[in-house]
DNA sequence: AACCAGGACGTGA
DNA sequence: TCACGTCATGGT
């Protein structure tokens, strides 16, 4: 079972999936499981501006472990503020920003994350960041900075989440025990470096382990 | 009604 | 390094 094996057959089983999600992108995924909602399938053309591209990092640290549709609502208080924006995030006290993204979940440690990433951000004045500087931000970890990198900045960084880990894992192609930079390059060695495939590939294997690894003893239908 | 979700940080060994 | 506790809401 190679990587390229695993690609094709979610591919071919949901399609392409169209991350990230975006607030005013509707939702036209056939595939979608539960309340996602936000993608752009087969378009990847996205952020298609800077208000997008903040939203997106904006996303990436709010879901740290939190159901998206949570994740949904947050953004939706703050940009129905008018505050999903850098300076929006700025000129709100850390407490009333907590409030605002309470259904996010670690609303306060959250509140702080988003601040700190929006002085970061303005400090950019529009360049790319290095994955370096972006793990020098407090509250911003490898899975946070390469999902920024990838859905946000167009950059191929392999993301590596729980359920990427859950599946290879599953499957005897990693070890459980493996940290992250070693699955990240376990994977970038073995899938062409590609922007698209990049980015259906963590976002089908999220698909997936949400239809067939939710809970023990995992049955996987498609991949063995 | 426990269990978990697209993690990261701080601490003590 | 590494294992463990902490942060917290909402769906199943």
């Amino acid at each position: 079972m190679t990587l390229t094996h695993i690609y094709e057959t979610l591919f071919g089983a949901y399609g392409p999936q169209g991350w990230w999600p975006l607030l005013g992108v509707a939702g036209t995924n056939p595939t979608k499981t539960g309340a996602i909602r936000g993608y752009h399938v087969g378009d990847y053309s996205f952020p298609r501006n800077d208000a997008e591209r903040f939203e997106i990092c904006a996303g990436a640290i709010l879901t740290q472990n939190t159901a998206w549709p949570n994740v949904e609502r947050a953004l939706r208080a703050l940009a129905d503020r008018n505050v999903l924006s850098p300076q929006g995030v700025l000129s709100l006290a850390q407490p009333d920003l907590a409030t605002l993204i309470r259904a996010s979940g670690y609303f306060n440690a959250k509140a702080r994350k988003l601040r700190e990433f929006a002085a970061f951000y303005t400090g950019l004045a529009g360049q790319v960041p290095t994955r370096a500087a972006l793990l020098d931000v407090w509250g911003v970890g490898p899975e946070t900075a390469d999902s920024m990198l990838l859905y946000a900045y167009g950059q191929e960084e392999m993301v590596v989440d729980a359920y990427t880990r859950r599946i290879l894992g599953h499957l005897r192609l990693v070890k459980p025990v493996a940290d992250y930079d070693t699955v990240k390059r376990f994977c970038a060695r073995r899938l062409p470096c590609d922007l698209v495939v990049y980015q259906e590939f963590h976002a089908l294997l999220v698909e997936h382990a949400k239809r067939h690894y939710q809970r023990m003893p995992y049955a996987d239908p498609l991949l063995r």
